[in-house]
DNA sequence: GAATTAAGTCAACGTATGTTGACTTAATGC
DNA sequence: GCATTAAGTCAACATACGTTGACTTAATTC
């Protein structure tokens, strides 16, 4: 291992400041409309400074939301926790209220609506990641519908709340919002799938 | 009222041909990357020819996704039935089943999320239909809350499902799929929302 | 047939977009 | 100092877009 000779790769302000501007735009305008110098502005950088770190805005897309951290903190927090029903639910809605990992998690649903890029990502959350730890804690059988059954509420309700901004769960509290789908999940997770005659 | 003369304005087959093909691009692409160019393809027709009867994009746009019959059609079986928890989830899967009513919802949600004209009338669908035939069948207390609980089930339900294509939800069976849910939207119409200490 | 209005066609304008190439400045190793 | 590589800047290109204006064709009334 010779040591590279010019100047190294710099740890450098610019790359983080432009992969957290795409989050942003993205974020609020959607990625067909964040364009290239758009981002460039937000992050206080040459348009054509962005072509240094990545070939293309396809690229920068993929690379800017790339799933980050909250997946794994959420089913790190699955697993741990006793409840993991409540855990699931109130992870995902406490983490939306963290403001970088709400551009993070905003951004990457409303690309994952247009671009393929983005959608397969988000794909990739779910089957690899959520049903993966969520499989863990949910009965056996049928595991994988369980879990993707428990995603759904779980997106569905940050979807209406989070990006459609829908009353009047846009202002209920998030710890009344875990109270009453909780139970849900754990249903789906864990109790009868086909509701027993009564 | 006098006769107006000159060429009336006729059925004409321009008019829904191009809504159709616009809710269709929509729906393939999103708004953003659904151009006036490709609609009029699509539709057989001139570009320039949509603006004889729609005075932008954006008026093409409301115009075509006008939310329809089906959140009517939705509401009415909401009333009729006599379980409406079923009524709701398998009105909305299996209206997705139909190809014109696909591209319609499909197209629908997809705009929702990047363009402000689109979002304000899905967020007008769940305000004033659903929320507003669902309370009726709900629980007088919280009933917004209640209504606008089970439209996240759904929509995360069809979301999952009919956007993303997410395993083993898109492939799984509409009726198991309206089994496994019904419970939940049962109880959060008429239910104990928060879960009683068991 | 003359007048009137709708429908449809064609070419073009202005603008915004992603991306590139030539060039400068900064850091690192010999 | 000299080579080498990264980072940053500037102007420009080609393309695709929404939209417009001038014009032709079709239907309808008098």
């Amino acid at each position: 291992m010779n040591k590279p000779i010019g100047r190294r790769p710099g740890p450098g302000t610019s790359r983080p400041a432009i992969l957290a501007a795409t989050r942003d735009i993205v974020a609020e305008v959607g990625v067909e409309r964040a364009s290239m110098r758009a981002i460039a502005a937000r992050a206080d950088v040459d348009p054509a400074a962005i072509y240094r770190f990545f070939d293309s805005k396809d690229e920068l897309i993929a690379a800017a939301l790339r799933p980050p951290d909250i997946a794994t903190q959420v089913a790190a927090g699955l697993t741990a926790s006793d409840d993991p029903a409540r855990a699931l639910v109130g992870g995902v809605l406490f983490a939306w209220e963290v403001p970088e990992v709400r551009a993070h998690l905003t951004a990457l649903m409303r690309a994952a609506f247009t671009n393929d890029r983005a959608a397969e990502l988000l794909r990739g959350v779910f089957t690899e990641q959520i049903v993966g730890a969520v499989q863990s804690a949910a009965h056996p059988d049928d595991s994988a519908l369980r879990a993707s059954l428990a995603a759904s509420q779980v997106i569905g309700l940050a979807l209406l709340r989070e990006i459609l901004g829908i009353e009047p769960l846009a202002n209920e509290s998030t710890e009344r919002l875990v109270d009453v789908t909780a139970p849900t999940i754990e249903r789906y997770l864990e109790g009868e799938l086909s509701k027993p005659e009564s």
